[in-house]
DNA sequence: CCAGCTGACGTTTTT
DNA sequence: CGTCAGCTGG
């Protein structure tokens, strides 16, 4: 129980709920508990499948039922769509007053504070958002601008650079120690990183440019400066109640500002899985939730264990295996639910029997009547699903990819969105120095010397038309005015949507593509489905910041009007999954080096951040889950020849003790459950090619 | 100064 | 496989 609960302050008024919550019927005793919970911090660990967000969602409904006005309560989850989830269903439970509660992500939120309190601080309100990308390439801008263009061949890469930047402003962790930690052969440059940042920081305030470390970090430094304090008190005073989702993913910086968003009262909820944390490299830290009983004294702890979703079977093989992660709150998951296959560990000859063997389960499953969309294939890394693509398409199985490369981060994309940023920003001189690349004539040099010109006349608009380009530009610089002055003009009128925007600038753009780009059938597609999402905008500002922050998630979740297919099989990063859940989880490339990846495994954290993301994985099964491995891998980067694959480290002994193993024989691929024989222990075979490859 | 070609390389996860 | 830096011909 939290020792000193601050009063609630007197802003009752009357609520209808649509009708009276039970909360002692509806959730167990641990839920309950954590849902009617007073006033003061309090931090419930909830294991996978525990009914996490039912107990948010009921907690914010006691909240509502208590009296705290909707619009008081801000509720922050990793991603916009868990927010509008929990909001629905709140909205079912205490009727359409939850629809004020305010729900959003970290940046998202920070983006909407910026625009309101920004100007008071010196942030105009109309700035763009990088990402990461953007971040990049300006960095690039400044890496040559400081004279490292083509110095030292060794100078490191302008996405090296940016990690680092990035890295130092989430953790607060010196650049020094960054490089000493993760990049021993830059320690030289120490010096040269700080010249760099220093670039690029001032680079993106003279552009009026935010990256997505930027609106974490003004909105921190809002609550924090003491300049800043009267802001600050008036931010600070906004809510009076935090609740935050899937706490064990968030950072330092994200840590700091829920302390400043709580100077007047101790409101805070923080619900999170140790187990569950995946996202170090993105700079979280599980210190946050580890740390939170010393950090807020008085905090009450809940822990929900007891596990809704899976078989027991399915369950004792995640538990034994998050058993062996080191540092974490202990917590056994349970289920009353009996029954239930084990889970099924599939070795397959080599990849191409392993997506076989996927897409025969598959259909098998969805014979005896799982749905396609129950039905789910994750994988560590978004290429690892390329065979298994091909495969569906061609037996035509209608699937969606989550994670993995986004059509938003697609070339052709991006120059589009180039000339949608100008016109919002006509200082944003990373758009400006990439659609002036586009141009046929322009190059890099024309192109710096274009926006030096910009940037003398204040980055008044007109100056690129004064701006006289080399002869062999000449015709591209007046056919980028004549369109730059057409689409400001239907601005001035009123005349422009977002997505009629966009169809006056492919009546350019669209021969670019072509002259530019091979494959340009699809990528016109994507302009087409680019389009379409435009058409749902009120305005252009919504519409950029709206995709920067919150990127489609999957490929196909944006097609046209109807949806494509109703019933599709979802293939997902672990990273994407991160939430979800489905009646039967197919695990694949389980293969040392692959998960865990080769990458990580210099280094301990990594390797528990590995073991902790197959956690993920396998927990987000109800029913069916296999576990998959080719024993022979092709490998295409020394030689090619097939080399033995071991099984990942994390399947050890005990753990696939839970297991049924099923081993494809090299003739046929029908399984085989309960077949008790072995892998090989060596494959003499492949060791014999070897032999004579070289 | 631009653009096209070649060879080398390294390759995650996401707001 | 795709990107990127570097080189070269125009």
């Amino acid at each position: 129980m939290s020792s000193d609960p601050i009063p609630y302050p007197a802003r009752v008024r009357e609520v209808t709920p649509r009708r009276a919550v039970d909360f002692a019927a509806e959730l167990n005793e641990a839920q309950r508990k954590a849902a009617t919970h007073p006033d003061g911090p309090l931090l419930i660990v909830a294991g996978a499948g525990t009914g996490k967000t039912r107990t948010l969602v009921y907690r914010v409904a006691h909240l509502i039922e208590r009296g705290v006005p909707a619009e008081r309560i801000l509720l922050l989850t990793f991603t916009r769509r868990a927010a509008q989830e929990m909001l629905a269903r709140a909205e079912k439970l205490v009727g359409s007053t939850s629809r004020a509660v305010h729900g959003g992500t970290f940046h998202g939120t920070a983006h909407r504070l910026l625009r309101r309190f920004g100007p008071e601080a010196g942030i105009a309100n109309d700035f763009t958002i990088l990402d990461q990308g953007d971040a990049e390439d300006l960095m690039q801008l400044s890496r040559a601008a400081c004279g490292f263009a083509d110095k030292t061949k060794r100078f490191p890469k302008k996405e090296t650079l940016h990690h680092v930047y990035s890295r130092h402003v989430n953790t607060g962790i010196p650049v020094g120690a960054i490089l000493r930690e993760e990049y021993p052969r830059f320690v030289e440059f120490d010096e040269d990183f700080g010249t760099v940042f220093a670039d690029y920081t001032a680079r993106k305030q003279g552009r009026n440019l935010l990256d997505y470390d930027d609106l974490l970090l003004y909105w921190a430094m809002l609550l924090e400066t003491p300049e800043a304090r009267v802001i600050g008190d008036r931010v600070g005073a906004l809510y009076d109640h935090i609740l935050v989702d899937e706490y064990q993913d968030t950072n330092v910086l994200q840590s700091r500002i829920l302390k400043g968003m709580c100077r007047v009262h101790r409101n805070l909820t923080v619900v999170g899985d140790d187990a569950q944390s995946i996202y170090a490299f993105r700079g979280a830290t599980i210190r946050n939730i580890l740390d939170f009983p010393r950090d807020f004294a008085g905090a009450a702890v809940v822990t929900l264990e007891r596990n809704y979703r899976s078989t027991q079977p399915i369950l004792d093989a995640s538990n034994t295996l998050i058993s062996r992660a080191e540092e974490r709150f202990t917590k056994e998951l349970y289920t009353t639910r009996t029954g239930g296959e084990r889970p099924w560990l599939v070795t397959a000859q080599d990849d191409a029997q392993q997506t076989r063997f996927v897409v025969d389960r598959i259909l098998e499953l969805h014979e005896q009547g799982t749905p396609l969309r129950e039905m789910a294939v994750l994988f560590r890394a978004g290429y690892m699903s390329a065979d298994l693509e091909i495969e569906l398409t061609a037996r035509n199985i209608p699937f969606e990819k989550w994670g993995g490369l986004k059509f938003l981060e697609a070339a052709h994309v991006k120059d589009v969105l180039a000339f949608l940023r100008v016109l919002e920003n006509p200082r944003d001189e990373v758009s400006w120095y990439r659609l002036l690349n586009l141009m046929p004539g322009i190059g890099e040099t024309t192109a710096r010397r274009a926006i030096e010109a910009l940037a003398e006349r204040g980055w008044n608009p007109e100056a690129f038309a004064d701006f006289a380009p080399p002869p062999r530009a000449r015709e591209a610089h007046e056919q980028l005015v004549a369109l730059l002055r057409a689409l400001r003009r239907a601005d001035l009128e009123g005349t422009a949507g977002v997505a009629q925007d966009i169809v006056r600038v492919r009546t350019m753009y669209d021969g670019i593509l072509r002259a530019r780009y091979d494959r340009e059938e699809p990528r016109l597609a994507d302009l087409d489905r680019l389009q379409a999402i435009a058409d749902g905008f009120p305005s252009r500002t919504d519409f950029l910041a709206a995709i920067t922050l919150d990127p489609p998630a999957s490929s196909t979740d944006l097609g046209f009007g109807a949806e494509a297919e109703d019933d599709t099989l979802v293939l997902s990063t672990v990273h994407s999954a991160k939430g979800k859940e489905w009646d039967a989880v197919f695990l694949i490339w389980a293969v040392d080096g692959w998960f865990p990846m080769s990458r990580a495994l210099g280094d301990d954290d990594q390797i528990e951040e590995e073991r902790r993301l197959m956690y993920v994985a396998l927990t987000r099964a109800r029913d069916h889950l296999a576990v998959t491995h080719p024993f022979n891998v092709y490998q295409t980067r020394r030689g090619a020849d097939y080399s033995l694959a071991q099984l990942s480290r994390f399947l050890d002994r005990g753990v696939v003790r839970c297991f049924q193993q099923v081993v494809l024989e090299s003739t046929e691929t029908v399984p085989e459950p309960d077949a008790p024989a072995a892998p090989p222990v060596v494959d003499l075979r492949a060791i014999l090619r070897g032999r004579f490859g070289a």
